[in-house]
DNA sequence: ACTTTTGTTGATAAACTCACTTTACTTTAT
DNA sequence: ATAAAGTAAAGTGAGTTTATCAACAAAAGT
């Protein structure tokens, strides 16, 4: 039930541009410098968020990275996603990327307890962090 | 935000014992074959539940496994502890075993926005699991 | 006593993942 | 041209996961 490391500095990296948001744009090494992220591993989480539309970026002198859409219509759970992958604690419960358990003895057939209790588990998960936004993030607010 | 296929052995072998909960007792190979559970590491599992105090053997020749406390005594959120370790996403919002972020920019001062939102996911992952036990599991409620 | 059936323990290991690092570009502003 | 920036892919070392194996220890039945 761990949140990774490259999903912590993708938010704190999004936290960071979504301050800044309308205002400025920010270099890897700004980014870097105020959340205390290892730069090259910085970059390789900046280039998925890029490459799944979430920001962009300009190269030379005067380039940086800049939120692509509003903090309010990102939330925590695209973020996520992204960058490790479904919520769900368990392949067979996952909305976004459903997996049959290939060998469950209860596969197919009645319902399976683990999946039942992973389900609702699941649905606390997503229904906290999918409508969680940056924008929430940003301001600290206690709730979504 | 993973569930090992430790914990769900784990959670399945006590499922079983569960439904001959003061019938009987059942031995390794019985708990294996009917989860699908590869034996070997099914021992360990085992090994480790005992050591933890809920479950107890005897061997020889009409030997086995047996739950050690009443199923709604034992919730699936001490199993998934104990085979997998705390539920909290992140250390920094464990209750069960607190670790304080070392390098986050904002330790010790101002509330972090990733401790807020994770600290919520937490208590939803933890109000579920440690209200469901091993009874309710074995029933297929769907609440716990 | 002896043998069989069982559980206990520790060692080993393949496969994978995590958290980076390195290297080699390409683009842009001046 | 050149220096500052981002792009891209591959590599790496440590650790975790998911087992497997073999030797050992205890209990039951004969």
């Amino acid at each position: 039930m761990k949140l990774s490391k490259k999903s912590e500095y993708g938010l704190r990296a999004l936290l960071e541009l979504t301050l800044v948001h309308g205002k400025t744009t920010l270099q890897r090494h700004d980014i870097a410098a105020r959340q205390h992220i290892p730069l090259e591993f910085l970059e390789q989480i900046l280039l998925t968020l890029k490459r799944a539309g979430l920001v962009s970026s300009r190269r030379g002198v005067n380039g940086g990275y800049v939120l692509i859409k509003q903090p309010n219509e990102i939330t925590l759970g695209q973020v996520i996603r992204i960058l490790d992958g479904p919520l769900a604690p368990i392949g067979c419960v996952s909305k976004t990327a459903y997996q049959k358990c290939s060998d469950c003895p209860y596969a197919n057939k009645t319902r399976c307890p683990v999946q039942q209790v992973m389900g609702t588990v699941r649905d606390a998960i997503a229904g906290i962090l999918d409508h969680y936004s940056l924008a929430d993030f940003a301001a600290g607010s206690p709730k979504g």
